[in-house]
DNA sequence: GCAACTCCTTTCAAAAATAAAGTAAAACAG
DNA sequence: CTGTTTTACTTTATTTTTGAAAGGAGTTGC
């Protein structure tokens, strides 16, 4: 990992559907060295995969939200299980310490669903919601 | 946005590397037929932009938190700005409405950087802290 | 001094992207 | 209902990129 790496990592963030001719002129490289060197980063482990970003919002989902969840006791399976299901909501789960035991990225077509997700998940569980009102830079 | 296109975002969320013939084929279509598609879901802002998924710690950062910030008072520009200058450790910040004004999705190195960042940061704002323990799914 | 690596470049064949032309079906106005 | 426009696609042909192979320069270790 030295500094051509670095800059890979940064441009390929940026934009990660660009040719490895074009990334090799911005570090500096020919493209099969750009090549190269996206290959090592994938075989170690550094790069874990190339996606995309999506405006939740054009894709119909106008309520984005974090839930900070809490699970009395040790068993915490059914809650998880019960999450697995909701997948279709939700975008991250993190095993957190601190706010919480779990904090879930989330998004819903609107606050009907995310009402009716809350009110299953208190079933298992019991929350801090916190409603996404803009993302910055 | 059909069912083909809906497809397209699954399989680019996946691996937005993938070329256009093959996505062609996975949602029955020719490369040139899907590249447009593509190019459509970039015009209409669907797609706003593509990426990659980094391994933090394999980039030498350990410690991966979540920050509630909670500001006293109305004038946030401070705490902002403050944020803007330490954007080495900061992936996200949301605006959200909930637990705190802003969530912070950071990384750093180890916990001496965070100890020196929630120390500067207290002099702007409150917050709560959630380290990362793992990411599921 | 001389392997054995590593990291790169150059070259070239194969694959993919892209542009252009043509087609068929749907939407729509008269 | 009919002719026109639009949309979404395919096919074809050209350009560009990829990826494999060969080779060279600079390290490293013996």
């Amino acid at each position: 990992m030295d500094e051509t790496d670095k800059k890979i990592i940064e441009e390929l963030s940026n934009n990660s559907r660009i040719t490895m001719k074009e990334l090799g002129e911005r570090v500096h490289l020919t493209g099969p060295a750009a090549a190269a060197r996206v290959a090592k980063l994938e075989d170690n482990g550094v790069i874990e995969g190339y996606s995309i970003k999506v405006n939740q919002a054009k894709l119909g989902c106008y309520t984005y939200a974090f839930l900070n969840i809490y699970i009395e006791g040790t068993n915490h399976q059914p809650c998880l299980s019960f999450i697995q299901t909701k997948e279709g909501y939700i975008l991250n789960t993190y095993r957190i310490s601190g706010e919480g035991c779990y904090l879930l990225e989330c998004r819903f077509p609107g606050n009907k669903e995310l009402n009716q997700f809350l009110l299953e998940l208190n079933k298992y569980a019991n929350y801090k919601l916190s409603i996404m009102i803009d993302k910055l830079h």
